[in-house]
DNA sequence: TCTCATACCTTGGCGCGCGAGGTATAGTCC
DNA sequence: GGACTATACCTCGCGCGCCAAGGTATGAGA
């Protein structure tokens, strides 16, 4: 199976959640508010991208999950496994590619 | 008709030729080779998105277009028009924004 | 009891990037 | 003349994945 790369653009879910996940667990309704906040608004992942996002991840091998009871609610706690952190580093890489690009084509004079 | 913003990203296509033909006159060849050459082949766009992408924009006013014949090949210029100029801003607004956010969140410990 | 915050979930639609394939002309090399 | 490359345009169909909308359930406070 050939793990196919994620086209130009759009990845930003998977990406940002691996980022999240890699350096310590945490669970959706958690990872939708740190979102919002690190990214000042400007990525706030809805919840039918996020748990979609998250159950597509751990069935792929990338997290790993565990409920927990917490003040007698449930939570489902996700995290990053190292195969998760090997594809973070690749599509870290792919992402700063492509971000380079777009910066140069946009801030040159092309005339 | 609200004019919908692109979904988070993708969209790249659209603000990169919007970029490039607000500056100046060009022709799909033309754009395919510049590209790949000034975001060092990171954003090649292949041709079943240049063409395609080319039409729409027109089709939405932001593109003007003209045939030209030289040596004795037909080429169609493009370039972006005053409402093409406009949305490029706000596309480009855009792009900053998520980017920003983005670095923030791959950039920062979260622990 | 009602509402708000917390916490999870699914479904259906559809935009759009992309690979693959198609047409045609001009030039070059043998 | 035949083969091949570069130029130049195009379309079709697949399918991924984003997203809005809607659904369930618990605990706390008014």
């Amino acid at each position: 199976m050939p793990e196919r790369e994620p086209t130009l653009m759009s990845g930003i879910p998977e990406l940002v959640l691996l980022r999240l996940l890699a350096e310590r667990e945490m669970y959706g309704y958690d990872i939708a508010r740190a979102l919002k906040l690190l990214s000042d608004e400007a990525l706030s992942l809805g919840e039918g991208v996020l748990y979609p996002a998250l159950h597509a991840l751990e069935a792929r091998g990338l997290l790993r999950s565990r409920p927990r009871q917490v003040e007698g609610r449930t939570r489902i706690y996700y995290q990053a496994t190292p195969k998760g952190c090997r594809r973070l580093e690749r599509l870290t890489a792919n992402w700063r590619r492509m971000s380079d690009g777009v910066e140069r084509i946009l801030g040159a004079r092309h005339d």
